[in-house]
DNA sequence: AAGGCGGGGCA
DNA sequence: TGCCCAGCCTT
């Protein structure tokens, strides 16, 4: 028995009973879509039914206030998806309600990409086009031990001419809500209950134990920004104020001036009313400058720092200083060393 | 090609 | 608490 046979056998027997799998209508269809991009079904399903209610025709949300399917969507998240919905059902309306009736049509309508154009045609007019989602990705990158990054043009062109071959071209709609019920509910992201799985003897990622390595996905390492405000306090007698990092982040152990982490620029009013300012300067009375008012940006693998440093001057000695000479010794990142060398050149 | 868009589930 | 999820549109 082929691949897809065992997959539409698995799913008569698995699928869950929703309500837009007992409907040809492809508005009714095309709403349950829209919802669950990138919402699982147990957050979608109420809106789908408030939806229907609601608006039981194409015509009837088009008509709508906006105000009105805004407030219906309201708590699902990516409120662009509502908005382009009733655009693409004013499209529909514009176009003597016809509702398009094919792959190629469908991608047309705001907000129907390659994905929802495919659900839509093969579930409703039974077109024979696979739907390639997240689930697909998954389930065929570990059945056949793909390791093509999925988030690249060269990944995403295999995957949709393999999930092209293997549609079955007798049911594409059966087999296209089989393979991503699988993956929904068998083949899901993480500790797969691969035991109770059916494919368990000609799955190449299950067989080479390299399920949790599948699929593979390009990490766009998200750079975090982080706005240091380095406080470089001076005392009378020429000491300084440097904090020992802790092991558990960047910079593990190392030392530097001890700093506020804000969101951005900050001023010097906002710098003082920090309380771990005050807690640091305790009694002393001081004059505070900025050294630098464009930050130093240091840029790290994950993070991008963007380091401001304000001079303190004091007029009394603290406890827990150390001098100029004491702190060049000490072991201090490279953005700490950068700024040490040339604040305190020739001293 | 890359960034932005939101919630919930889960380690 | 922070990471992960993976469709579509915009720039």
């Amino acid at each position: 028995m082929n691949f897809s046979q065992q997959l539409i056998d698995w799913y008569t027997v698995n699928k869950r009973s929703l309500p837009w799998r007992d409907t040809k209508n492809p508005y009714f269809i095309w709403l349950s879509e829209v919802i669950l991009q990138q919402t699982r079904v147990q957050q979608g399903l109420p809106y789908y039914k408030s939806f229907v209610k609601k608006f039981p025709s194409v015509e009837n949300l088009a008509h709508a206030p906006q105000d009105e399917v805004l407030k219906l969507w309201q708590g699902l998240g990516y409120y662009s998806r509502a908005r382009n919905l009733q655009t693409a059902a004013m499209q529909i309306v514009d176009n003597n309600s016809k509702f398009p009736d094919n792959y190629k049509d469908l991608l047309q309508l705001k907000g129907v990409g390659e994905y929802t154009a495919a659900a839509i045609a093969s579930f409703a007019f039974g077109e024979s086009v696979a739907v390639v989602d997240g689930n697909v990705y998954r389930v065929l990158s570990r059945i056949y031990g793909i390791a093509t990054p999925i988030n690249v043009p060269a990944g995403v062109k295999e995957f949709k001419s393999l999930a092209g071959k293997l549609l079955d071209q007798h049911d594409p709609a059966t087999y296209n809500q089989a393979i991503m019920e699988f993956g929904a509910i068998q083949c899901v992201p993480k500790s797969p209950d691969c035991s109770v799985c059916p494919f368990q003897s000609n799955c190449i990622a299950y067989q080479e134990q390299r399920v949790k390595e599948l699929p593979v996905k390009l990490k766009k390492t998200k750079v975090k920004n982080l706005f240091h405000h380095y406080l470089v306090i001076q005392t009378p007698s020429k000491k300084t104020v440097l904090h020992q990092r802790d092991n558990s982040s960047i910079w593990a152990g190392l030392f530097e001036f001890p700093y506020i982490e804000a969101q951005g620029a900050l001023l010097p009013q906002e710098i003082i009313e920090e309380k771990f300012f005050k807690e640091l300067v305790g009694e002393s009375r001081f004059r505070e400058s900025v050294y630098n008012q464009q930050p130093i940006i240091h840029k790290l693998s994950h993070r991008k720092v963007h380091a401001y440093f304000w001079i303190i001057e004091l007029d009394q000695e603290l406890n827990d200083t150390l001098s100029i000479e004491d702190a060049r010794a000490k072991p201090v990142h490279v953005l700490m060393e950068r700024f040490m060398k040339e604040f305190w050149q020739g001293k």
